[in-house]
DNA sequence: GTGGAGCACTTGTCTGAACAAGTTGGCCTC
DNA sequence: GAGGCCAACTTGTTCAGACAAGTGCTCCAC
């Protein structure tokens, strides 16, 4: 936390958290808060325009910003790592890995990592747990300049993300991911304990690292009982959006 | 459009659309964009941020912007209005109202809405398609204040969203949405034509007025085959958090 | 040739100022 | 009392400049 704009954002919202600013009250002029912290108003713009992003308050031309949402559903919650956003919530992430191997990448392989003709993947397939229960099913492709790396990890380790970080200083910047929901069939329903063809909330998503470079792609089954999605959006900022099936 | 920074980034968007900048590569710096367009380098600041934001582009400090995505999944495509989303791609919406009731306020209703004990409520069940298909189930809460104006609204409306503003005034400005999967109930089966126990895609959604005031809150339940939602994000930009089941 | 130092380049942060545009509430008129 | 107009307030847009900080490349020494 070095940048000032930052710092006034966290103290907004603490003091949203704290109810100094109750859903559906005012927040103070940009003016009045620039002479507060001590800083121009284009560093107090900076800071409400990130919780503007992250939708605790409401922003118009002409009218005080409004507070939309109160409770801090920890956005900081990480979804690059499933350990990572485990941790923040207090809870343990257990991770297995039930097969694991190579195959010549594939048409859709190749398009979604960015590969070139024959280039070797690494297929892992890993079940993914919260305290001891069973709610995540990874079906995951990553491209051959990183399996390497990734083939040696222990089976059970409980954060890949950090695991590849610590050892090749991988990070993962930039996803895209797209939600629907599949009826489990029969592999999913043993190992994420529930019956054949209940539903389960699916994700696949394309991981890249900061250059944009695609590191993998995944197929994320999820119990739909133990874990959902959410998503804030506003006029301006359309995070999420709807598709037709191709 | 009307804001500089705006047209900038339209104009940017339309680049990489026609594959000026291609994905991987990257995009001028600030300055040389500044010069091109005749503007500050704030002003181009902007419109690039509303590219990372959008996912388009990627951005660390030191290193040029590099282009993340190609096909512009057409972001315009609202979240709001169903109808509205269908038109922009060039498909046509449908919809009827199965079943509409008045009910006194819930407990869990009063909460979502900012309610006073004993409001009366609206309900409303309503199937709609595309091109004719059947591909998602809303149930609707409206709150007390704006449940006249839903009440008369005719059956078959295409566009409910279009009816109230058109009649009342009314902006649908933020959205908070939870999503899952569950599986298709009796009713839920009959109406969407799929079989019983398919998997289902929820939405739980509240959408507030520009003022942060609740309008209505609903539960929504897409065939996955038709529709599926995708988000982008990244390190800098949390849109989408994960949630555990309260 | 390998590693490190250094440098040019690029993005991030912040200021202070000015004007545009939308909102809100009060006042005045009818 | 109802309606409309206006003025104060607040956020949005844009500028020009300065410095901080991270990246990536070249070049040099070993």
């Amino acid at each position: 936390m070095a940048a000032r704009h930052e710092e006034i954002a966290e103290a907004l919202r603490r003091a949203i958290d704290r109810e100094d600013y109750t859903v559906g009250s005012l927040l103070p002029p940009e003016t009045e808060l620039a002479a507060r912290y001590g800083v121009s108003r284009g560093t107090v713009r900076q800071a409400v325009a990130t919780l503007t992003a992250e939708g605790l308050i409401g922003s118009r031309q002409g009218a005080r910003r409004v507070v939309l949402a109160g409770r801090r559903s920890q956005s900081f919650a990480e979804l690059r790592s499933f350990a990572q956003w485990a941790r923040a919530m207090g809870r343990e992430a257990t991770g297995r890995v039930i097969t694991q191997e190579w195959r010549t990448a594939t048409a859709e392989d190749r398009v979604r990592l960015q590969l070139d003709p024959g280039a070797r993947v690494l297929h892992v397939l890993r079940l993914r747990g919260l305290d001891g229960q069973p709610v995540l099913l990874e079906r995951t492709v990553y491209a051959d300049w990183i399996s390497p790396a990734v083939e040696h990890i222990e089976a059970d380790c409980p954060s890949v993300t950090q695991r590849l970080l610590d050892d090749t200083g991988l990070v993962f910047a930039y996803g895209e991911h797209v939600i629907d929901a599949v009826a489990a069939g029969a592999r999913d329903a043993e190992l994420l304990a529930v019956r054949r063809t209940s539903p389960l909330l699916r994700v696949r998503r394309v991981t890249t690292t900061r250059e944009g470079r695609p590191v993998e792609w995944s197929d994320d089954r999820y119990r739909p009982d133990a874990v959902s999605f959410s998503v804030h959006n506003s006029i301006g900022n359309n995070a999420l959006a709807r598709k037709t099936a191709e």
